[in-house]
DNA sequence: TCGCTCAGCGTTATAGTATAACATATGAAA
DNA sequence: TTTCATATGTTATACTATAACGCTGAGCGA
C-alpha cells in the first residue's frame, strides 16, 4: 500500500514527517495544481528530505550522480529548484546557499527557519505573530513586502546536550 | 571643523544619518576598541554609507579602482568586509550576496532590512519585539541563536508611488 | 499520419561570489 | 635593530549560478 498524504494542522510540527509521506502530499499537490512534479523534480525533493539539512546545488548533483550514475548538469538542477521553490515545496537558505524541502506547501511559504552550525539541520516554524510584525513594520514605512528571509543560526538543543557532556 | 559623531536614540531612524557623520562615528569607536580602522577599510565603509544600497563585494573592488586608481584584488576586500562586519560597522545581506553599512555599531546587530526589488536600497530597522519573538520561539525548542538574518524584499514607498503615476 | 507546439531536459560555456595559501609591508614593542 | 603582530598584496582556484542554444517527447489539431 503506497503511503497517503495526510494533511497537517500543527504550526509547530517543526518538520518532522515522514519524508516519503511529504513527498505523496507533493505530487497530490501538484497533481491538483496541474503542474508536473516529473521523476528529476521529485528525486531532488526526496532528497532534500532525506538530507533533511540545508543541501547545496552542487551536492545534489552528486547525489544524483551517485544514486542513478546520472550525470546532471546544473542548470538542470537549478531549474527543477526554481520549480520546487515556486510550488512552496522547497526553500533556500540565504545564508547558506542552499535548499532544504518545505514542510507544508499546501499553506504559504511563512516560515522561519533555524539552522544549527554544529550538525548542519534545519528546522522550519510558522510563526504568525512574526509575520504580521513584518507586515507592521513594512506598513509603517510604506514597504510592500513581496519576499520574507528569516533565518536563524545557532545550536540546537542536541548539539548542545553533546557540547555539555 | 570636522563632522562629529553624534550619537542616535532613535530606533525608528531608518538609517537616516549623514554618511560622513556616521564614519565619523565609526573612526570614534574604533579608537574606543582599540581596533584599527585603516584607510582601506574606511574607503570600503565610505563607499557603502554613499552607496545607500546593498553593495556586492565586486562593485567594491571597480568603485576603489575608479576612485583611486587602486587595483584590489578580492580577498583584501573580503578582508575589509569581514572586519565591518565584526565591528558592526557593516551587515551582509544573504538574500543579494551584498553589503550594507550599518546605522548603529555602537548597538547590538539585532536589525532587519528592508530591500526593494525596484531601485535597490535598503533600510534598516531595530525591531526588539521581533528579536524576542525569535529568541521566544527558539528558546521553546532549546536552540541558541548565535545571528538573526532578516530581509524583506519588496517595493518601498518611493517607487510604489512612482509605479503608480 | 503528419506536422505543430510547448514544456522539460541536456550541453557548453561563462558569469559571479568567495577563499586558500603564501608573500610582502608596516609599525609598535623589546 | 630585531622581533612580532597585524594588515595588505598576489596568485590561483573553489564554489555558486545562469545564459544560450539544441534535443526530445507528449499532446493536439489538420
Amino acid at each position: 500500500m503506497p503511503v497517503a498524504p495526510r494533511p497537517c494542522a500543527d504550526p509547530d510540527c517543526r518538520g518532522r514527517h515522514a519524508p516519503a509521506e511529504r513527498v505523496a502530499l507533493a505530487i497530490a499537490l501538484c497533481g491538483e495544481r496541474g503542474v508536473q512534479l516529473t521523476k528529476l523534480r521529485r528525486q531532488i525533493l526526496e532528497l532534500l528530505w532525506e538530507s533533511g539539512r540545508p543541501t547545496g546545488a552542487y551536492d545534489l548533483i552528486a547525489a544524483l550522480k551517485r544514486r542513478d550514475a546520472r550525470p546532471i548538469g546544473p542548470p538542470t538542477v537549478y531549474r527543477a529548484l526554481e520549480f520546487l521553490i515556486a510550488q512552496g515545496l522547497a526553500s533556500k537558505i540565504e545564508s547558506r546557499n542552499a535548499y532544504v524541502a518545505c514542510t507544508h506547501p499546501e499553506r504559504g511559504q511563512e516560515s522561519l527557519f533555524f539552522i544549527c552550525s554544529s550538525c548542519g539541520t534545519s528546522v522550519e516554524l510558522e510563526d504568525q505573530r512574526l509575520v504580521h510584525l513584518i507586515s507592521e513594520d513594512a506598513a509603517r514605512m510604506g514597504f510592500r513586502p513581496t519576499r520574507r528571509v528569516v533565518e536563524v543560526e545557532g545550536t540546537c538543543a542536541r548539539c548542545a546536550a553533546s557540547d555539555a557532556t
